[in-house]
DNA sequence: TACAAATACTTTGTATACATGCTATTTGTA
DNA sequence: TACAAATAGCATGTATACAAAGTATTTGTA
């Protein structure tokens, strides 16, 4: 390889960069960050998950989700509550201001993915399953 | 939007943290994270770049090239040297221990964009120049 | 030439990823 | 049933992104 800029992990980490700072700045304005969106949004879909349970869903470890969900708590969109079931599970669950969040938030994101849309240009209509294939763990060869 | 998988933040950022994880292991062994990496590679190009010029290329804020240089500089993998036309700038310049790191580091990095070129299947010719749009900067619209 | 504006870099504080290790609790098994 | 192993969540330390503020130096201009 010539250039820095031709490594793969250069070229997804800096379009990442950019594609999470207009996504910062489209949610900022809510109040919350990508990250808390996507905790809010797998809750709207599936309230009162564990923070295992998200943690599988969204690619998050144990300690990330404990700093996402104490921010989310603290402001109000969302409540932990302990399982009677099984007393080292904590469950999650969206406060009424966390769920009155979600239809402006995914208004926001849907401009988002159309700007991506556009921003990527002839090149778009494969960039989804690119991405979906790339993250995908069971691809990598290293891993699994 | 109905999932947040198909949010493209999401997407990108879940795929950026898979290859980034895998750079990760292969850097691991010769002392070096992938940005750290970026760096190297950058002065290797084009050694004594100023932090600010290097920001330019890599698309670092300032904050990080200071956290950055610091760790390198530590490793002794590079030296900051004043410069002596304009004292507010550092240039950096890498040392030998530095530079001897340029062809395993390379080598590590193709193994990797061959192994991501794989994971992308019949996508990978797209997914080039679709990073390459959605990284640059002038391709956004709430941008510029 | 004195001074305001711009520039290069550093510092600090917040958000997140990741590795490691700890505690409490549950489960599997002898 | 007692105990080892597994599991959930939390704490800590490092690396980075980003915002905002601070310092030193240079430049542009009145």
């Amino acid at each position: 390889m010539d250039r820095v800029e031709d490594c793969i992990s250069f070229l997804i980490g800096k379009a990442a960069q950019q594609v999470s700072r207009r996504a910062r700045d489209l949610l900022a304005p809510h109040g919350v960050t990508p990250v808390q969106y996507a905790v809010l949004k797998a809750l709207s879909d599936n309230d009162g998950l564990s923070g295992a349970e998200l943690g599988a869903r969204l690619v998050l470890d144990s300690a990330s989700i404990t700093g996402v969900v104490d921010r989310l708590e603290n402001l109000g969109f969302l409540a932990r509550r302990a399982d009677p079931r099984d007393r080292r599970v904590h469950r999650l669950f969206l406060t009424a201001k966390g769920a009155a969040l979600r239809a402006p938030l995914d208004g926001a994101m849907d401009v988002l993915n159309a700007e991506a849309m556009r921003a990527a240009g002839a090149h778009a209509k494969a960039l989804w399953p690119a991405l979906r294939a790339l993250g995908n763990r069971d691809g990598w060869s290293g891993d699994v």
